[in-house]
RNA sequence: GGGCGAUUAGCUCAGUCGGUUAGAGCGCAUCUCUGAUAAGGAUGAGGUCCCUGGUUCGAAUCCAGGAUCGCCCA
């Protein structure tokens, strides 16, 4: 029989093998095309930034984004997968920056910004080759030779195709606002990114006086945690519904909110008066600092808390968010003496030239010099901080470009409503919370290494008009200068293309701004169709997405951007499902980072364990939602199960490829026909295909792997084990060929099924045993497993038989512990097992009386259903079903059944009766369902029992059975010897014997037994062997000699 | 400071609608098998279901408060 040989070598050698294979037949391009025509299914890849080495983190969102496409195409679909890259923004101008020893925009503008960038696209890609040695490694396709680029001109024109459209709904401003502000990387920062850098600093925080002017001598005690801003001061604001108490300190009479004067001025402050809050609003004041001209003075404002600081609020309203909107109210200026690297200007000649931060000391100390500084106090607080340099961040006023997204915050909510989240929480918590929460996108970043905005303002002061440009074609159709086919759009190129004003007819010029990277990768659905260009508008077939998945960090990233995107430009959503991952942490549950060197690199796993068991760990440890903790440990023992399917693999392919074996296509009975172990096996067969079907539908991975590693361990551990002698061949079998064939039929049918159900999963040992087990043997079938249609159910569900190998299983299961307790082991035959059992148990587990027999090695069976002298019975109420319907009452049910006949109650519900019980003076009848019945074996038995099931073991030995024991000790000791003797296990023997009169008695008795297990052709015995032994053992069984003597039969 | 999540055996994790003996795998101990050796099998020990209070006939599960860890936000 012509059998492919499983690859040898370990796993990590057996998947490069299949690499190997998949890179010479092309075998994902083949899956894909393979169902062009068909029904798409649409992923989007969420792109990477490819300027940093690829993690195990990484490794665990590309295997969630390889699986369910793999499953989609075997399910018919069709699944074009391009990959992507994210090329522009900060992260690759910050590497670029350092590898040329500069620092800051004035530094690079010196250095040239055509130049730069440059640099930067040259940086972008540098570890793309990693990224794709990585992803094929772990086996995830992707097609990388298209994708798609957002630094790409193509892609750039989408982009501004996207923003035009926006601009045309009127959803793109330009707007004075407070937004964190880095001043060394010269840009405001988006929500997303100030939300990396938050760190636990030490500022100072002062109370400071500000004394009123209209001469009562009186002064606002104000706290802030930003000194720095004070010089910007213009108001103060009260909360108009707090009562102000007026305090005694010194000679100072100080105005504070009133439940905070105690925490503020401490238990003996004096109050001399309270006043509510609105009758202090319009009082002036003299400002902490004379620099910097303004209103100084009191203003109402709800946004005023008394949880901390005095109740008084310092505004500033170029410093803050709160600040710009009271101040507009109040019409305030809004003077920022701080120039653009973070520095006073020459407004503050005290600190001219200090950064914002750093003149915190010399203002404290000019206050209090002045005697204006009540107290200072440090105050340890979280403050954001640059994400890629750790400067502190500023908050402050300057102009930006917005996607007014408020605007479609009401839709986007109800099109997240539709959205499959998984886990579902998180559209409306995480995810729906942040969009009720919305506020405009700042679009805008004032750096080099981005998509430049679109939009070109005439230079005209008094005209100002904004032209926002959709395309290229529009570009060069307006533009002053000739633009050429090869245009870069990238800086410094498109600064020096001027249009023609649309109002004014005057000269416009591009705005010096880049776009925020998420909206670069939000539009990617369109950009990397070069929509609308190539597609001619038609997205059929490429939007929405049906599925994404990223990490849960996204969801104020990619997430967000992916559908503030399309909902302004498609009025959809462009995923219909995502899977949300979870943090990599490592063993003891830290966060991975180079700073604690707790780093697992995928490489080391891969070449360790290889991609599967990575894959497998991955996909079905434990909801993927949750923190992994990860640790190479835990690999390890993931892989069990993929060596268990191992070993079942070689197993079969061993015993096929015996001369006497089996190659598929050999005729079989047909399944009815099958013994019932074979039928139980491919019913749990379907069962199992059903469930990984259903599960991976509903994209839950574990789910589906969970059913699978049942299935498995019933195939190794119960078909396998127990089946074992009818792949030996017809020879030694004893069920002749016909059974024999109906083993290796009902093998393989189930090897090569789990092969098509595990391949979205584990990839390389699919291919590897379809391979084996199909491909080589049929030139007809698809050369790849992932080539296949994924496994449907046969329709051979037999729930009968099922719960009967389950009942039977448990029985097994209890005989063993009987056993153990009494301390005899499972070779010694004993004469009877006797089971306590429901009748219907009874009934249903007959069928299994030989397997039954064979595991606990008993000669018979018996089931004893009746209460009698082998079995006691209890009944208990049953719960879930009486609880319902008796409520307070069920301990005064519990109490009628336990004082119910128990015999003859349980007689009643066997033949299913109603059994009548009285509670509270009152009749009820229970139906046979109400009641639970269990059984106990007592009498001289050893036994086991659980959950109303019972085993007891006949431990009388007879002498019959004692010497069947021994036979069955001589037939082990020879196994054994076999082994030493390095014999195949086909390998047929002669044997020769002695021993003890007991022991020659007992072969003698067990003759044949002996021969067959032993493969042995003649068996002699006596003094003397008859040949010359290959192997010789003398030792000593159950207390008598024996000496076992081999030799090879021919 | 706010929101979300987690907390179950030594470890990693399941645990459905609230239902009465809380499970699996690993590890450990004992045993077993040897015609699956990258092996396989059985049994056992091991639990304050984070804590406190509440709802309920009944709570790992629901509610409130708290603790610890993590994430997100400010």
């Amino acid at each position: 029989m012509a059998w492919r040989e499983p690859t040898s070598g370990g796993w990590v050698a057996m998947e490069n093998a299949v690499l190997a294979f998949w890179a010479e037949h092309d075998v994902f391009a083949r899956s894909v095309r393979g169902r062009e025509g068909a029904p798409p299914y649409v992923f989007y890849e969420g792109p990477p930034t490819a300027n940093g080495r690829p993690g195990s983190h990484h490794v665990l969102s590309r295997v969630f984004k390889d699986i369910f496409p793999r499953f989609h195409t075997m399910r018919g679909r069709f699944v074009d997968r391009r990959g992507g890259w994210d090329c522009h923004g900060l992260p690759v101008e910050l590497e670029v920056e350092k590898q040329l020893g500069i620092s800051g925009k004035p530094e690079i503008e010196a250095y040239g910004i055509a130049e730069f960038n440059a640099r930067c696209r040259d940086s972008v890609l540098t570890y793309l080759n990693e990224w794709e040695r990585l992803t094929e490694r772990i086996g995830m396709w992707i097609d990388t030779d298209r994708a798609y680029r957002t630094m790409d001109t193509d892609y750039i024109e989408s982009v501004w195709w996207a923003l035009g459209q926006m601009a045309e709904k009127g959803l793109i401003h330009e707007s004075d606002k407070v937004v964190p502000y880095c001043p060394r990387c010269g840009t405001a920062l988006s929500s997303h990114e100030v939300a990396q850098g938050y760190k636990d600093i030490t500022d100072p925080s002062v109370y400071v006086r500000f004394p009123l002017t209209d001469g009562s001598g009186e002064s606002l005690l104000v706290w802030t945690t930003t000194p720095w801003t004070l010089p910007a001061n213009q108001g103060a604001a009260i909360h108009p519904d707090v009562i102000y108490a007026v305090v005694q300190d010194g000679d100072e009479r100080l105005i504070l909110a009133e439940p905070l004067v105690e925490k503020v001025m401490g238990e003996d402050a004096t109050v001399l008066e309270r006043r509510l809050g609105t009758a202090l609003v319009g009082a002036g004041y003299a400002p902490p600092f004379p620099f910097v001209p303004g209103a100084h003075r009191v203003v109402a404002a709800d946004f005023v808390t008394t949880d901390d600081g005095t109740g008084i609020v310092h505004i500033a309203p170029a410093f803050g968010e709160d600040d710009m909107r009271v101040g507009r109210a109040e019409g305030f200026d809004a003077p920022n003496p701080i120039d653009r690297e973070g520095r006073f200007t020459d407004r503050v000649p005290l600190v001219e030239g200090v950064f914002a931060k750093d003149a915190d000391r010399a203002l404290i100390d000019d206050l209090a010099s002045r005697g204006l500084l009540v107290r200072e106090q440090a105050y340890e607080h979280s403050y954001p901080h640059c994400w890629r340099c750790s400067t502190p961040l500023l908050y402050y006023a300057k102009p930006s470009w917005y996607v007014r997204t408020t605007a479609v915050r009401d839709r986007m909510l109800e099109l997240n409503a539709k959205i499959g989240w998984h886990p579902e929480r998180v559209r409306d918590g995480r995810f729906g919370r942040w969009l009720e929460g919305n506020v405009d996108w700042a679009i805008s970043r004032e750096r080099y290494w981005g998509t430049p905005l679109p939009f070109w303002r005439c230079a005209d002061v008094g005209c100002g008009h904004v032209d926002v440009l959709s395309s290229f074609a529009e570009l060069r159709e307006r533009a002053n200068e000739t633009v050429g086919e090869d245009l870069d759009p990238h800086r410094p190129y498109v600064d020096d293309i001027t249009i023609a004003c649309s109002a004014c007819g005057g000269v416009a010029h591009r705005v010096p701004e880049v776009l925020d990277v998420w909206f670069d990768s939000g539009t990617m659905p369109f950009a990397q169709v070069h929509h609308p260009f190539d597609t001619g508008g038609d997205m059929a077939g490429r939007f929405p997405a049906d599925f994404i998945c990223e990490a849960i960090d996204q969801t104020r990233g990619w997430f967000y951007s992916l559908l503030a995107v399309s909902t302004i430009v498609a009025d959809e959503s462009s995923y219909r499902n995502v899977v949300c991952l979870g943090l990599i942490l490592d063993g003891e549950g830290h966060k991975m980072s180079k700073s604690r060197g707790n780093i697992i690199e995928p490489w080391e796993v891969l070449d360790r364990n290889g991609a599967d068991p990575f894959r497998w760990y991955l996909l079905t440890a434990q909801s993927p939602w949750d923190s992994f903790r990860f640790s190479l440990d835990a690999v390890d023992e993931s892989m069990r199960f993929l060596l268990t399917l191992w070993n079942t693999y070689v197993f079969l392919v061993t015993y096929a490829a015996l001369p006497d074996g089996w190659t598929p296509g050999v005729e079989a009975p047909p399944v009815a026909e099958r013994p019932e172990m074979d039928r139980w096996i491919l019913a749990r067969l379907d069962a199992t295909t059903d469930l990984v079907t259903e599960h991976l539908e509903a994209y839950d991975a574990t789910g589906a792997g969970r059913a699978l590693e049942r299935f498995v361990d019933d195939l190794s551990n119960w078909y396998v084990r127990l089946s074992r002698a009818r792949f030996w061949g017809g020879r030694t079998g004893g069920g002749g060929e016909a059974d024999h064939h109906a083993a290796f039929a009902t093998l393989h049918e189930c090897l090569v099924t789990v092969a098509g159900l595990l391949a979205p999963f584990c990839p390389f040992v699919a291919e590897e045993i379809y391979g084996t087990l199909v491909a080589a043997h049929d030139s007809e079938a698809p050369s790849s497993v992932h080539l296949t249609d994924f496994p449907l159910s046969g329709g051979r569900r037999d729930p009968d038989l099922e719960s009967a190998a389950a009942s039977a299983q448990a029985i097994v299961r209890l005989g063993r512990g009987a056993r153990a307790e009494s301390k005899l082991k499972v070779r010694q035959p004993l004469a009877e097992a006797v089971v306590a059992c429901p009748p219907a148990t009874a009934e249903s587990v007959q069928r299994m009386e030989e397997l039954i027999k064979a595991e606990l090695n008993v000669r018979s069976l018996r089931f004893v259903t009746d209460p009698g002298d082998l079995v006691d019975v209890s009944l208990k109420p049953n719960y879930r079903s009486l609880g319902p319907r008796f409520g307070k009452s069920m301990p005064g049910v519990a109490a009628a059944v336990a004082g119910l006949p128990a015999n003859e109650t349980a007689r009643r519900v066997d033949a299913g009766e109603a059994v009548a019980i009285t509670v509270d003076g009152e009749e009820h009848h229970l139906q046979p369902e109400d009641l639970l019945v269990s059984a106990h074996a007592t009498e001289g038995y050893a036994v086991g029992n659980e959950a109303g099931l019972a085993v007891g073991l006949a431990t009388d030995l007879t002498d019959d059975l004692l010497l069947e024991g021994l036979a069955r000790e001589v037939v082990h000791a020879i196994q054994n010897a076999r082994r030493a003797a390095d014999l195949r296990v086909e390998d047929r023997i002669r044997l020769h014997l002695d021993g003890s009169g007991r022991i020659r008695e007992a072969i003698d008795v067990h003759r044949e037994r002996i021969a067959a297990d032993t493969l042995a052709t003649e068996i002699s015995v006596g003094h003397g062997a008859p040949f010359a032994p290959v192997h010789r053992e003398d030792l000593v069984v159950d207390g008598e000699p024996l000496a076992i003597l081999i030799d090879r039969a021919d």
